[in-house]
DNA sequence: ACATTAATACTCATTTCGAGTATATATGTG
DNA sequence: CACATATATACTCGAAATGAGTATTAATGT
């Protein structure tokens, strides 16, 4: 092939996290910029495979011994992987990753941060987001009488419709924030663009590194159900409210606490340990660890959430 | 980022339709040489984007145009995209897509040919492929003795039963021809690492093409379900049993029709159109169109084929 | 003692699913 | 034309899964 064919490979990866009932995103800051995701170039002398190459760099920003990994999405856009210092030069083309892991010791430039600071529309847990009704609805409203032709409206009203319209998907988080971006609600549309920014819904990160976070968070949402990898964020051990509270904080959603033990029960995710947790006031629950055999006895084990929300919060 | 960071981006689609009871893929094919995917490298100064890439190349080497499209795989391994003829030079990582349609007027060098002559043992419509308790069963228990150490032995013990063992899984298309691949039982693995062939199950195909294709089938089994991609396969009216023909020559199942009716049917995936298929013997069939109104309607609208193959075919 | 809080158990109607049986409408054959 | 055969379509029925509770148990705080 040319040379001119060549291209550089970037590497990101959401390293995703839950605390309590805070789903978080380990990023790289340095004061002034934007969060970024940690990420760095594929060397194809060194690394054998994609992910080896992330591993490796990763592994040196972070301190972290990535376990859980999976691809995502390779995004090549043109004009999406600006940095706000505004380098135009080098096209990149860059491959997202979503890693899941427990908080330990962190490198000291990288911090856990709420992914819902990035995407404040997506925790339906106590509430519709009230900034969906008075930011994003009229906003959106707007980028449909703006479209260019009678087409083209049809068209947006009907994505408007589908990502913040009646029943919330909560798998749709990307298709959400790249409406967004179209729709000049994101800070990283005005930077992309090099104009000065308008709208910013939510904080901005470097790159395209939101979208990848955004692809992240929606392929987990998916893949909880139906896949055991909630585990991955758990400790050894933990009760079913301790479980269902980290269900809850990645799916943005209330469940209901019967079903919800019930369902993780009767498909023999769990299993009780026989000892009880230090607790402050009701009755103590009994820890549970995962039954790792279920990966081997069922087709498609995984906390099927009755997506459904809790009728109110 | 260093020059020496420079790789050459792949792109390669593996395009699926369907005629009849036959899925089918278009190849490439020069005499004497493997089949191939359509591909030609991403050029980052004409493309905008990798799919508009992708959209170009694909439509100049077969005359396509490409309807739905989606993302599948980036692979970047060491020694995984060697050409039959062996040049290990270029580091190539290569973006897989997956694209439906409905064939037309092919390019002259370009052919559909049905998958399941690169994946034989996929096809379990009219009954559990023989091959696979004659030849696989026999030389993956030879693999799982061959382990370097037990734990190695318990792993791929494990790996062969979530692949070939008790309950089909449909959808584990890829990791099935990985660990053919790995065990030394397709062609591609003797041609990556320069020996001669022992034992080939399945027509090979150059470069990773098969496995990009194995992502394909994968990803399209695991959408039927959930989204109605099956549409995009079919002709404008259809009769149900067509419908049912199709959804199971792609899934390689058998599906039972009371109830892949009642499905399709209850969801409003499709409605009459007043109108009767030409029929040969038996009472005609109505012909149905597909209601694009439920891509905004439902959540999650897709063929859910009650997974469990019918009794007996 | 008792209000409060949380865990866990059990209930119940509804929906979905798997697997049929039954009936309707063609063709082809003697 | 009667009837075997093939196919389409309708309807049934029990089992399982799901949504939304109520009931009971076991702690703490006052």
């Amino acid at each position: 092939m040319n040379p001119k064919d060549n291209v550089s490979i970037g590497l990101s990866a959401a390293i995703v996290s839950v605390e309590g009932e805070r789903p978080s995103v380990l990023v790289v800051s340095h004061e002034g910029a934007d969060d970024a995701l940690p990420f760095g170039p594929f060397n194809p002398v060194q690394h054998r495979t994609l992910e080896s190459g992330l591993r490796k760099w990763v592994g040196e920003q972070t301190r972290f011994d990535l376990g859980y990994t999976e691809q995502l999405y390779t995004f090549g856009d043109k004009g999406r992987h600006l940095s706000s210092s505004g380098d135009g030069s080098a096209r990149v083309v860059s491959v997202g990753y979503l890693a899941l892991t427990r908080q330990g010791k962190e490198a000291p430039e990288t911090q856990w941060r709420g992914w819902y600071h990035y995407f404040p529309w997506e925790d339906w847990r106590d509430t519709r987001p009230a900034m969906i009704d008075s930011a994003i609805l009229p906003a959106l409203k707007k980028f449909v009488k703006d479209a260019p032709n009678a087409e083209s409206a049809e068209l947006r009203r009907e994505r408007v419709n589908v990502c913040f319209g009646e029943g919330w998907d909560e798998e749709r988080v990307l298709e959400r924030y790249e409406l967004l971006y179209e729709a000049g609600l994101v800070e990283e549309f005005y930077r992309d663009a090099g104009k000065p920014v308008k709208q910013a819904l939510g904080t901005a990160m470097q790159f395209d590194h939101r979208r990848i976070l955004a692809t992240a968070i929606a392929r987990l949402r998916g893949k909880l159900k139906y896949r055991p990898v909630v585990f991955e964020l758990m400790a050894p051990t933990f009760t079913l409210l301790e479980l269902q509270r980290a269900v809850e904080a990645l799916a943005g959603l209330r469940l209901h606490k019967q079903n919800f033990r019930r369902l993780v029960a009767d498909q023999g995710l769990v299993e009780g340990t026989g000892k009880w947790a230090a607790t402050s006031r009701g009755r103590p629950a009994e820890l549970f660890r995962f039954r790792r055999e279920v990966l081997r006895e069922r087709q498609a084990p995984g906390v099927r959430l009755g997506v459904r929300r809790i009728k109110n919060a």
